[in-house]
DNA sequence: TAAACATTTGACCAAAAGGTCAGCATCACG
DNA sequence: CGTGATGCTGACCTTTTGGTCAAATGTTTA
């Protein structure tokens, strides 16, 4: 069903754009929220056009999900183990911030996706999301007992670097609703708060 | 309609059934990816009668959503400009995550609407919300200002507590996914890992 | 260029879902 | 205990939506 390797040329154009345009449909209405009719739309073309490309919607919200899963855990993977440790902290926050700024689509997708019970992706989450997380918490817990960071819970260390980054992207509306909204820019003044936030919590005591 | 004023006894009781039916439901799969078959079957009646206590869909919601918006600010509302600084704002994380620990259907529900734009509530935000986010803002400010505790962005700072309290409810199936599931209680281990991260960053200079 | 293959779509289908309604059941109360 | 108000439901309606299909159009290549 050329669903899992596309080949001519229009192939992949057509992939991509149905992938493009489900992305912003579902992001900002959920699985459920989003009609086949709306996507195909939104990539310019005929809804059975679209199941030509994909078996149905759910397989959409697979590819969607699976092919940006990578690009998600990419910043933490990158957290490197012999680098200086308060800095690779810092920069992981950066990064997530950062990708919420570039990503808020694909933040929001996940957002979504879990919010409601993770049905398509609990497997992702169990499986390489939980090993990876694991294998990053060791490398945070031996900076502990090095005693070059504090004495923090690696685990939660994360989850709290995870929520007040992806903050920004999945709470636009309601950042955007409290702050002044003449400026667009709160994204430099949330990195100095986190920044700050965090050099303070990892000093080592 | 007897949607805003319920009096007779089973009128009363009725309304409720359906709304913590409706909490249950929405909360768990979106105001799209629920129905009024799951509801009323939920509160343990028949579509029609739902549909004779509340006029629609969308009206349970709207119903749901304001009716709770009230026990969601009241924590920030106690913050006491009086009280001490740092306990005052320690004590409203650990009330915040007190409230992802006990009432993790309400969060949710606020999440799934605000994740998709907050097509209900804006008005909320934008108004009453912004409002007393203003008026805490300041408050810390002051303290900022006066030395009780670090020169922090305030708004930030609460998008940091809300984020990062609320995460333990909104993103419970990740949490729970990579976290050993056999411990039921992360919750004991987040407030340690919170009350430190803020202390840290609140110690005035 | 013509056969083989790929792409596209209008028309259609069945199921799901929000909502209506006429009439029956039940309750409160004089 | 009778009557008016309140509560309840089966049957039905309409719209939306995921998905199918035969036929038409476009592209590739021997």
């Amino acid at each position: 069903m050329t669903v899992s390797a596309p080949k001519t040329r229009i192939q992949k154009r057509k992939h991509s754009a149905i992938l493009e345009a489900a992305l912003d449909v579902f992001s900002s209405h959920g699985y459920r929220g989003s009609t086949l009719d709306q996507i195909a739309s939104a990539a310019g073309i005929s809804k059975p056009n679209l199941l030509y490309y994909f078996p149905s919607k759910e397989a959409i919200h697979v590819a969607l999900l699976s092919g940006l899963m990578e690009t998600w855990l990419n910043p933490l993977k990158q957290l490197n183990a012999s680098g200086q440790p308060i800095e690779e902290i810092v920069s992981y926050v950066k990064q997530k911030l950062d990708m919420s700024r570039r990503f808020p689509r694909e933040s929001r997708l996940f957002a979504n996706e879990i919010v409601q019970g993770a049905p398509r992706i609990l497997g992702q989450i169990k499986g390489p999301l939980r090993a990876l997380v694991a294998e990053k918490s060791a490398v945070i817990s031996n900076w502990s007992k090095d005693g070059h960071i504090a004495k923090i819970d690696p685990t939660h260390l994360i989850f709290s670097i995870w929520a007040t980054t992806q903050h920004y992207a999945d709470f636009d509306v309601q950042v955007r609703g409290i702050l002044d909204p003449s400026n667009d820019d709160h994204f430099a003044a949330a990195e100095d708060f986190l920044e700050r936030m965090y050099r303070n919590l990892l000093a080592p005591d």
